[in-house]
DNA sequence: AGATAATCGTTGCGTTTGTAACTATCAATC
DNA sequence: GATTGATAGTTACAAACGCAACGATTATCT
């Protein structure tokens, strides 16, 4: 006897986003973990800069939404295995430029692929109208949520 | 220098769903920790009792995804407020069936209506085609993932 | 200029988490 | 009906986490 009409959790909007991003960080960290060791932590911060070429700790930790702790920790690990390199900045002796060494490139370009890959299968399995429904959702969610918050209280 | 045209992490999905599950959980999660002082964990069993009126631990953990350590704890400190109460199975006594206690089931109909509220507000702000979508998306997603795990690996 | 506030990144420390091991119980097999 | 294997739930331990405080540097304000 359910107390009341209340929350029915498969259909609650909060519920379902952290069970499907639990379910698929779960099945992809497998790859990365396994192969190479990585923690979740680290791949962000591979995935960063093997996006942006460079950039300094916070701003892959604001990009990436992990705490700037984790996003420190990340990438002293990442540099005591040669795939992230530091360099100072000219300018402004607080910031450190971070960027992927020749290894971490070449781990990076393996990598990236098979993540990709990864989407792919599970994209596949939707229809086509599907998928576009699902990245519009996502879209328009996106921006609400993030819209809402940056006002709520300055920033992302 | 990006090392690759490889993953844009902004159009990646399995990027997508995290920012915007730890987004939504963490403006959530304000409510029901700085209000009543629940964890994550605690308000999930919460939930799911209030929802279901009685469970067992490992139900509580197949639902919601948790480990059962962490219901394990959870419940534990929910039975240490009063607000759960156990009770032993009749035919197998390994089991212990949950339920809410009568405060319980008041802090449940008072944290309830507060969540949907949120929900609403949140998806208030995407037009109506955009909801339609992203529920739509987020079916569609659920069936493949769900599905494609429990054919690799026996259960979610 | 000098004081005050803000920012970058790290670290100390208590809390939370998950893995593995454990107890207790039930199911299945021989 | 004893043994082997599976399952429910807890706990010990180590790893991961985030808050708060910190040193170092830069920006702002008077």
């Amino acid at each position: 006897m359910p107390s009341d009409p209340a929350i029915h959790l498969e259909e609650f909007l909060p519920y379902r986003l952290n069970k499907l991003a639990a379910a698929v960080s779960r099945d992809l960290s497998r790859v990365y973990r396994e192969r190479y060791g990585l923690t979740i932590p680290e791949w962000r911060v591979l995935a960063t800069l093997g996006q942006f070429g460079a950039a300094t700790a916070t701003a892959i930790g604001r990009h990436s939404a992990m705490h700037k702790t984790k996003v420190s920790r990340a990438v002293q690990s990442l540099t005591d295995r040669r795939w992230v390199a530091r360099k100072a900045d000219s300018h402004d002796r607080r910031v450190e430029h971070l960027s992927l060494t020749a290894a971490g490139r070449s781990a990076y370009g393996r990598l990236a692929p098979e993540m990709l890959d990864f989407e792919h299968a599970l994209l596949a399995r939707l229809a086509a109208g599907d998928r576009r429904a699902l990245m519009r959702g996502l879209d328009a969610l996106e921006q609400a949520a993030f819209d809402t918050m940056t006002r709520k209280r300055g920033r992302t």
